[in-house]
DNA sequence: GGCATTTGGCTTTTT
DNA sequence: GCCAAATGCC
């Protein structure tokens, strides 16, 4: 193993500075000493360094009590790595060293010999950083990583115990994993079978009830007269039962089971559960803050064994509670594992002193936190910057000049990334920034494997290795159109329930009766005949040509082929790059295994550009220069976290902006937009209350941004200066007084406004009817004099005497 | 059964 | 204002 080309000095690895995801150069002789005796000459020709010959015992606690690993640790750091047995909860802070801690608490348990590779359970929450952690262990340890057969996703990992034990929990070992559409199509039927008006009770909506229950860990039994009243009249239980019963006909799970039939079975087999803690010498969570109730009762119950557990978490990174996470399973957390030690890293190597001071005071909004003070020994830096523009048009075209401006300054556009709090904010940036002909990459966009194209594909794939997958037949069983519509489904449908067999059984039966018409039992029967004749191939050709010979004599091809829509090439490409990706796997339902759980694919890319992302999927990325547009009330903190949430929403969009504050090392720059479109509306927006949360000073506030002499700038050229200037200014005196002004004028106008403990949480009120009559003419304080030339509900479509016609909510607008 | 039109909804996202 | 899904018509 070569040291890295740029290695800054003589030891292995440096302290840290700030660079969390950098791979470490190995360590040659930890690889060495867990390689076993047999497999140490090998590792050796691979490894031209020189290092210490292999030997007994003595030797190997010699090497250990070494421990050059520990050597880049401050003592924190040191201190949660070396406290093996017990409750270890790290406390660690954005940029402090998290995963290298975990990643360097493995290694020295594997080198201490506290326990082997596979007697470690180690839990992410997603693939990817399951990926990087054993990317990074790989780099301490060399191949022993490779036994951690326990390292990976609670869901993969739960997915292992129940192929292990699924004849315990009803299930055969071959069960299919759905994804969350298939869910839904399933709940879908349900409904219709209750004869539930499935447009007043939405399957969809049902559906993250299930997965609420789900994630509390919570089974039909236990919602029954609980909390399901509000769905079809309180029958969400009984449909919950209905639902879980015909997972079990269908030989499958959705991925709330993953988790809840895992505690169900550890419950239930306190053998098997044992044998688990005979087996589990240490188990480490990444990220506990974003367990939920079930991922904690999963954890409790392995934890009972051997007792050493190190959980791994910032509470004030908690950004998640709306998918159930529970930030109380770590502020408990001494609680539920008495005797645990709780270790706080709060050297922070990544960002400036104005960063760091920046986030830490806004977090401290906050109540119900554990606290922690982040320091950091690095330079003040820049200061934060804050600035305004008239909408956010602009603010796009102003960031797009900026990150130009720091690209002329030699910044690699790969190291600035703009982070905004809903997808819709990236598309004026994408727009600009195609405009401007600047690099970008938007970071967890739609996903490949849940388009449409491919999903199809997978189904064909699901139907053939597994003839009782209904879902992925009934998907595809009329794709391309074959004339088996509505009426021959039905059909199909009753026929499968009445003798309890798969639809494609029931196909089978089917085309041998006069049931159906001539024509569909024609086309029925071409594909019971393509799926047996595929089905016999498995075994005789290599997957990927099988997988080509489905879709090309299904016709799937075909139909993208010869459609003429502007997608369809994109789409057939699609399907190339699948088939392509399936070469990694050794067969087709090991692919198909992966897929199910893996729903991510990697474009981490080699080409120099700006990222452009949510501050969700922001989480544990670090970048030179972030920007955060949109910091205004409404869209951060969302209306909707405040209306749902109340405070503890709020606290979770604060949790938020620390999050996209502490991603910046060098610089960061907030921006607000005076105007924004949103549900084609225009609104006038005011600072988010962030802003005043903001310590003065850490914060530069510009006092105007550059000018753009009236190009492009609208119909109302000569006063967007006049209003930037007023906003711009406003905001240097404290925005507290506007939000206030503004809940007046909420209070007082049309909409509700209502505090919850002092702090501002407006609600927005919907009303029927309008104060306003078509051919009114009214005044808007941005747009000026105009004419009302259509209402709907509490929107108005004004055509203006100077700004043209734009639609405004009312309450923005007074008589004249 | 297939296409054209209308309707509704609209924060964040993993597995 | 924009997109997907659902309805309605041929």
């Amino acid at each position: 193993m070569p040291y890295r080309a740029g290695a800054r000095s003589s030891k292995l690895c440096e302290p840290a500075p700030g660079y969390g995801s950098q791979p470490c150069p190995r360590y040659p002789i930890l690889a060495v000493l867990l390689a076993n005796e047999s497999e140490v000459s090998v590792k050796s020709a691979e490894n031209p360094l020189p290092r210490a010959a292999p030997g007994g015992i003595a030797a190997r606690a010699l090497q250990a009590q070494r421990a050059p690993y520990l050597d880049p640790l401050n003592a924190e750091q040191r201190h949660a790595v070396e406290t093996l047995e017990g409750a270890v909860l790290v406390l660690a802070g954005a940029g402090t060293g998290k995963t290298r801690v975990l990643t360097t608490r493995i290694a020295h348990i594997l080198a201490t010999g506290a326990a082997r590779p596979h007697e470690i359970l180690a839990v992410t929450f997603t693939n990817k950083a399951a990926r990087e952690m054993k990317e990074r262990i790989g780099g301490l340890v060399g191949h022993a990583v490779e036994g951690m057969q326990w390292l990976g996703t609670f869901h993969s990992i739960g997915v292992k115990f129940l192929r292990r034990h699924a004849e315990l929990v009803g299930l055969k070992s071959d069960f299919t994993i759905l994804d969350t559409d298939d869910q839904i199509r399933l709940l879908k039927q349900l409904l219709q079978a209750e004869n539930i008006d499935d447009k007043r009770w939405p399957a969809r909506q049902l559906a993250v009830m299930i997965d609420g229950w789900k994630n509390r860990g919570l089974g039909p039994a236990d919602v029954k007269g609980g909390d399901d009243h509000v769905f079809a009249n309180g029958r969400a239980a009984e449909l919950y039962a209905a639902y879980q019963e015909r997972l079990k006909t269908l030989n499958a799970v959705d991925f709330g089971d993953l988790l809840v039939e895992v505690i169900r079975l550890f419950r239930d087999n306190p053998d098997v559960l044992a044998d688990y803690h005979r087996r589990f010498r240490f188990m480490l969570v990444d990220e506990y803050q974003d367990t939920n109730v079930a991922q904690y009762l999963w954890l409790r119950l392995l934890a009972q064994g051997a007792k050493n557990l190190c959980c791994v978490g910032d509470d004030d990174q908690s950004i998640y509670g709306w998918r159930g996470a529970e930030v109380d399973n770590i502020l408990r957390f001494e609680r539920d594992f008495p005797g645990a030690i709780v270790i706080r890293l709060e050297n922070n190597y990544r960002s400036t002193g104005h960063i760091l001071a920046t986030a830490s005071h806004l977090i401290t909004h906050n109540e119900g936190r554990l606290g922690k003070t982040l320091y950091t020994e690095g330079e003040a830096g820049e200061p934060v910057g804050v600035a305004s523009a008239w909408d956010s048009e602009e603010e796009a075209r102003a960031i797009g000049e900026e990150i130009e401006e720091l690209q002329r300054q030699g910044h690699a556009l790969n190291e600035m990334a703009i982070l905004v709090r809903a997808s819709f904010q990236m598309r004026e940036f994408e727009d600009r920034f195609v405009t401007l002909g600047l690099d970008y990459r938007v970071i967890g966009g739609p996903r490949f494997y849940e388009r449409m194209e491919i999903r199809d594909a997978l189904a064909y794939f699901r139907a053939t290795v597994q003839p009782a997958d209904d879902l992925a037949f009934e998907r595809i069983v009329n794709t391309p159109k074959r004339g088996l519509g509505e009426v021959t489904l039905q059909i199909l449908h009753r026929t499968a329930r009445a003798q309890a067999i798969p639809l494609l059984q029931a196909a089978a039966d089917l085309i041998e009766t006069e049931e159906i018409t001539p024509k569909a039992r024609q086309s029925l029967r071409e594909v019971v005949m393509n799926f047996a004749r595929w089905r016999d191939q498995i075994e005789h050709l290599p997957h990927t040509e099988l997988a080509e010979i489905i879709l090309e004599e299904s016709g799937y091809t075909e139909m993208w082929q010869r459609s003429r829509t502007a997608d369809a090439p994109g789409r057939l490409e699609n399907l190339k790059e699948l088939i392509r990706s399936m070469e990694d796997y050794d067969s087709l339902p090991a692919f198909l295994e992966h897929i199910a759980l893996v729903m991510d694919t990697d474009q981490e890319g080699a080409v120099d550009a700006v990222n452009l992302m949510t501050l969700h999927s922001a989480k544990g990325l670090e970048f030179d220069t972030v920007f955060l547009p949109g910091w205004e009330e409404g869209l951060f903190p969302h209306q909707r976290a405040l209306d749902e949430g109340g405070r503890a929403g709020l606290e979770e969009e604060r949790r938020l902006a620390y999050v996209g504050i502490t991603r910046a090392k060098q610089r960061a720059r907030i921006r607000f937009a005076s105007n924004r479109r949103i549900h084609g509306l225009w609104q006038t927006s005011v600072p988010s209350r962030f802003l005043d949360e903001l310590p003065e000073d850490h914060v530069e506030v510009a006092e105007a941004s550059t000018s753009y002499g009236g190009y492009g700038g609208g119909a109302y050229g000569a006063s967007r200066f006049d209003e930037q200037d007023t906003f711009a200014s406003a905001y240097t005196t404290p925005g507290w007084q506007r939000a206030k002004a503004y809940a007046g004028r909420s209070a007082g106008g049309r909409r509700g406004a209502k505090l919850i403990e002092g702090e501002l949480v407006a609600k927005s009120v919907v009303e029927e009817g309008s104060r306003y009559a078509v051919g009114e003419r009214v005044f808007h304080v941005k747009f000026g004099y105009g004419r009302i030339t259509r209402i709907d509900g509490n929107k108005l479509s004004i055509d203006f005497e100077k700004a043209g016609s734009k639609k405004v909510l009312e309450s923005f607008v007074e008589r004249h």
